[in-house]
DNA sequence: TCTTTTGAGTAACAATTGTTACTGCATAGT
DNA sequence: ACTATGCAGTAACAATTGTTACTCAAAAGA
């Protein structure tokens, strides 16, 4: 683990921090598709993403969904973090978009790191600064962009940390997490590929 | 200052972070409409908020508006906390919604006080915390509700940070912060008008 | 292979939101 | 009092998004 460690938090934490992660942190591996958080769930552990990509969605009590934004290696869930601190519950889920290798850290250690190391500190300031600005972005789309631009966007974010052109989910799961239908996702698809931008198959959206 | 300090944040912070605060706080008053904030521009004092409300808003380039949410008493703008300790520029702007008083901070402290107090930390921890649980409600409210819901739960927010439930400001106004037209607003307004849920006069809106 | 299930294409229509244009009225300024 | 300005009401229409219903094809299961 501590090789795995080093290579993505290398530069960012001390030698001393590092071998601190290393002792008390857990290795986890989770596969594409796996719950690692609820809605309404208490958290005592916080991730630290190795590699692969976490999906992070907004839900309400009717089962409404939004995909918030996504993390990627190199990223911790911001919201662990003050669940944490607060003892308070989840209000987000968290989804494995890929396959994702994990560190999971006990809570515990969160406060005492954080007036231990000045690494740790600004790791988690910026943490919570990244993904204030990515939520502040999804505002952006939402408010500012027609559903056309939204699903564009969705597809290349989607392409960008999974690393792959093409996307390989189904019509009904794109409407699912930009909230709205999935005809009116089909029908802007269908739009996108006469405007030659993409190319549909059965399960597959190829990014020109 | 000392005074409106304790009344404010007395519980919260220990004695001598108090004191601190008092030696290097700068304590401002700021008139109702005055921009403390744009975007784009370096932070370098923090914000406590000792009486009045804020609204937060972002803002794209075309010169779009959305309001995020309002500041009040005992709150601090996370955006500047994330801005002083990264450096960077803001992505909000912050604009008085009422007369307002401050203690402004140098952002020199922040950094200092973190390591020094715990309640500094838990403070700026519970901001964060605070903040994105508003930023997850103004989702929320974009992306699952419509034009209607989102005005009536803009004319009680604004009625409870203004502690009146006579609203005073135009049409116009309403639509250039929820991002809509003035007609729209206007229309929906008659809707609630008829609804017997609010009373309409030129430049007021009350809410029954 | 045959059947069932699921994904996608499409049309037709409804609801919501955006846009333009015009009106009258209240208020501020002279 | 008179005028200019800005605020609000309204109609008519366009664009976008949501909904229902149906069809066909691909994949999965038996």
């Amino acid at each position: 683990m501590l090789e795995e460690l080093k290579l993505n938090y290398g530069d960012l934490f001390e030698e001393a921090l590092l071998q601190e992660i290393n002792y008390v942190g857990v290795y986890k591996e989770v596969s594409q598709g796996s719950t690692l958080i609820q809605v309404g769930q208490y958290i005592n552990l916080m991730p630290l993403l190795i590699s692969g990509a976490i999906k992070i969605f907004r839900e309400d009590k009717e089962g409404d969904e939004l995909l918030l934004y996504f993390l990627e290696r190199g990223d911790t869930c911001t919201m662990t973090l003050s669940c944490c601190l607060g003892q308070k519950k989840s209000e987000i889920k968290a989804v494995a978009e890929t396959d994702a290798k994990l560190i999971m850290i006990p809570i515990q250690k969160m406060e005492e790191w954080t007036s231990k190391y000045k690494s740790w500190r600004n790791f988690v300031f910026d943490s919570y600064h990244n993904r204030f600005m990515e939520i502040l972005d999804t505002i952006d789309t939402i408010a500012f962009f027609n559903m056309d631009k939204r699903l564009l966007k969705y597809l290349k974010d989607k392409a960008t940390v999974t690393k792959d052109k093409t996307i390989h989910t189904t019509h009904q799961e794109i409407a699912h997490e930009l909230h709205t239908s999935r005809v009116v996702i089909s029908r802007l698809l269908k739009t996108l590929e006469s405007d030659n931008i993409v190319e549909l198959r059965r399960n597959r959206i190829r990014i020109k």
